[in-house]
DNA sequence: AATGGGACCTGCGCGC
DNA sequence: TGCGCGCAGGTCCCAT
């Protein structure tokens, strides 16, 4: 499930691929998984123009054209950009001045595919919380003080704070060594500081890794990312805590799956 | 207001 | 063996 660390390993990748190519057409294979416009203005809006900027928001994707209108790519879970593209699994196929392909596959159709005139104004993008980047350790505390939720779902709340989806926070937890059913208001200032700190790293490590290949997520490359091998609880039920060696429980969280060792995270 | 659950989807793995 | 069910999760939407 592409998060932060796997939208920005792509956008990296795509700067490096497509940017300032022209998009000389596109094939749309299926039209679910564009959201607006029609299918018919979407690909004509976009045949002839060039792909001047490449953003990225928590885990939206923006690709903004020399035509004024943006792009905006969500991979929810299974979505997949894939550059130079075969037009095998694709849903939709941008076709480049340089001759190849930049596929959007996405075996589930849960991705969406906007073509705006201002993502500024996408009410996806207005309701964003902070990154944990964007913010200092005392914003931070300040956050969290003033929540009592359940400190997994919180963070995974992107009006709250923005680019962490449930494997990462899973991940944090257990470096933190908090429990995810904990109030958010109830950790101290040194287990507040230790988490945000262990966010920031967690999800440096994980770009420096190129991402973690789980379900469905592939590198701009078709290449799958590095960061699975340093997983230390996500999707290792029952298998030993890496320091306790108490099985690793799963649990389910706001209807989540979550993975934490019982004996470390308190 | 905060929280929980269902819907959206498809493919895979498990149990009977 | 083969089938059917549950599960995977980012986000939106609705109900409580």
């Amino acid at each position: 499930m592409p998060e932060l660390p796997e939208v920005e390993t792509i956008k990296r990748e795509l700067e490096k691929a497509v940017l300032g190519k022209k998009i000389t057409g596109v094939t749309v294979h299926n039209p679910k998984v564009i959201r607006e416009p029609s299918p018919d203005k979407f690909k004509k809006r976009l045949s002839g123009v060039t792909i001047r900027n490449i953003l990225r928001k928590a885990k939206l994707l923006i690709l903004e054209l020399s035509n004024g209108k943006s792009l905006a790519i969500h991979l929810k879970m299974t979505g997949q950009l894939v550059y130079p593209g075969s037009g095998q699994a694709a849903r939709v196929s941008f076709h480049l001045s340089d001759g190849k392909n930049l596929d959007f596959n996405d075996q589930r159709l849960f991705a969406e595919l906007r073509l705006i005139d201002d993502w500024h104004k996408l009410k996806f993008i207005k309701a964003l919380g902070p990154e944990p980047f964007d913010i200092t350790d005392e914003q931070f505390k300040e956050m969290l003080s003033a929540k009592k939720t359940k400190i997994k779902p919180l963070l995974m709340d992107q009006t709250f704070v923005s680019g962490i989806g449930n494997l990462y926070v899973a991940e944090a937890l257990f470096r933190a060594k908090i429990h995810p059913e904990r109030a958010a208001n109830s950790l101290s200032d040194k287990e507040k500081s230790l988490l945000f700190e262990e966010i920031k790293d967690t999800l440096k490590e994980a770009i420096e890794y190129k991402g973690s290949s789980v379900d469905q997520y592939v590198q701009l490359t078709g290449q799958p990312g590095g960061y699975v091998k340093f997983h230390k609880v996500y999707d290792r039920e029952g298998k030993s805590c890496l320091v306790c060696k108490t099985p690793i429980k799963r649990m389910a969280l706001g209807g989540r799956g979550t993975y934490f060792c019982p004996k470390c995270q308190k």
